[in-house]
DNA sequence: CAATATTGGAGATCAGCACTATCCAATGTC
DNA sequence: GACATTGGATAGTGCTGATCTCCAATATTG
């Protein structure tokens, strides 16, 4: 089915035609071709966007002005993949609030052990300055060797990606990078959880009498 | 400073007032020893609390009715960190909708892969297939080979995790492993969306002609 | 000890977000 | 030509998290 009115749309993608209005209306979701004064056609690619919104904010759990940036990128294909996912990181990043200086010395510090270059001003370096602070006030301070193994699992999966794109996207957009490392992201707190699940029950059988 | 009243309390927090009344009408903050009909005192264990509150919600992000509920395990010392964390965790993985068969098939070769012991119902499985789910629908469907390193990457810090909570915290109490676990959640996302900035950097610098 | 300011409890109110429902005129269908 | 459908505009809903307003009881000060 190439070409299908709003109510098809609105079938086709599993939601209410208000909702799709209202994705119109926020510019969320372009336009279909008007074919009169009060009808318009809408195809595919439409249906695909739908998808692409409901999976940001439902998997993602972007609210919709994140998604709305996020569409941005996508629509543009003139940035690298590079630049666009800086974009979107950064504003994914973003919040309110300072840190403590001591934070964000540890911060720099583990920055500077992995040569890691990032751009200033960066919203990441403030935001992880953040939580440690909340960890310290909280007399759970995180060591640098706590740090040090989360960075190394976080640069696997980075790399990993980062290399994926490399191979497959680097012409095609960054569309589907985007995307894909937004989604991951949620993947890979569940399988943390997941796998906490499973090491805390064998620590915990391994140390029951019987 | 042991012994305060409400406006101290708020100041050393650094909430308004009015917002420490709200966590305390919510249940979230123990009400302060009343000293008269209209006025109580509060102590060093109410501002941990509101730091408590403020980290679990600015930092990972959770709702309040996911904060009283982990406050209701940090108040109970009768469970072990597995049965907290696992309360925890089901609470937040827990979410609306159902996920393709095709989906839920591949998390639990995964699992088997690993040989992880889960219990039954459990929200991580439903929640990643759906994740993975949305991944394919948009063209990027997650392969074995992915899913494998981002697990390898989890289970890293999973297993680090639990092995600190093993080492400090058995006859602690659950709450500074509950507490930790959370709010490492979010800096290990931040982790990797900078380990991708700086990866990303390289491989655009290292593409660049000149 | 009286005057004044402060305290904290209860209820109402507000702001932001993501929708959802109602109108309505134009249009397509039978 | 009667009738239902479409889709644009506008207003309203439900939820969450917080803030405002009142007020009587209480502490502090002169």
């Amino acid at each position: 089915m190439l070409s299908m009115w709003m109510s098809d749309l609105a079938a086709a993608s599993g939601l209410p035609v208000a909702t799709v209005k209202f994705y119109l209306r926020e510019g969320l979701l372009p336009p279909g071709e008007a074919t009169g004064a009060t009808r318009a056609r809408y195809d595919d690619s439409h249906v695909k966007r739908l998808r692409l919104i409901r999976a940001l904010t439902e998997v993602a759990g972007l609210r919709l002005d994140a998604v709305r940036a996020v569409l941005a990128m996508v629509d543009d294909d003139s940035r690298s993949f590079h630049q666009a996912m800086g974009s979107v990181h950064h504003r994914l990043s973003a919040g309110r609030g300072d840190a403590s200086p001591m934070a964000l010395a540890q911060v720099d510090a583990l920055v500077a052990r992995r040569g890691w270059q990032l751009y200033e001003p960066n919203p990441h370096r403030l935001a992880l300055a953040r939580a440690l602070d909340a960890l310290a006030g909280l007399d759970h301070a995180a060591s640098d060797d706590l740090l040090d193994d989360y960075a190394d699992a976080a640069q696997a999966v980075a790399e990993r990606d980062v290399a994926a794109v490399g191979r497959e996207d680097r012409v095609a957009g960054a569309e589907h990078a985007v995307v894909g490392t937004l989604l991951l992201e949620p993947v890979l707190v569940l399988l943390r959880r997941m796998a906490q699940e499973d090491a805390s029950a064998r620590l915990s059988e391994g140390s029951r009498k019987s």
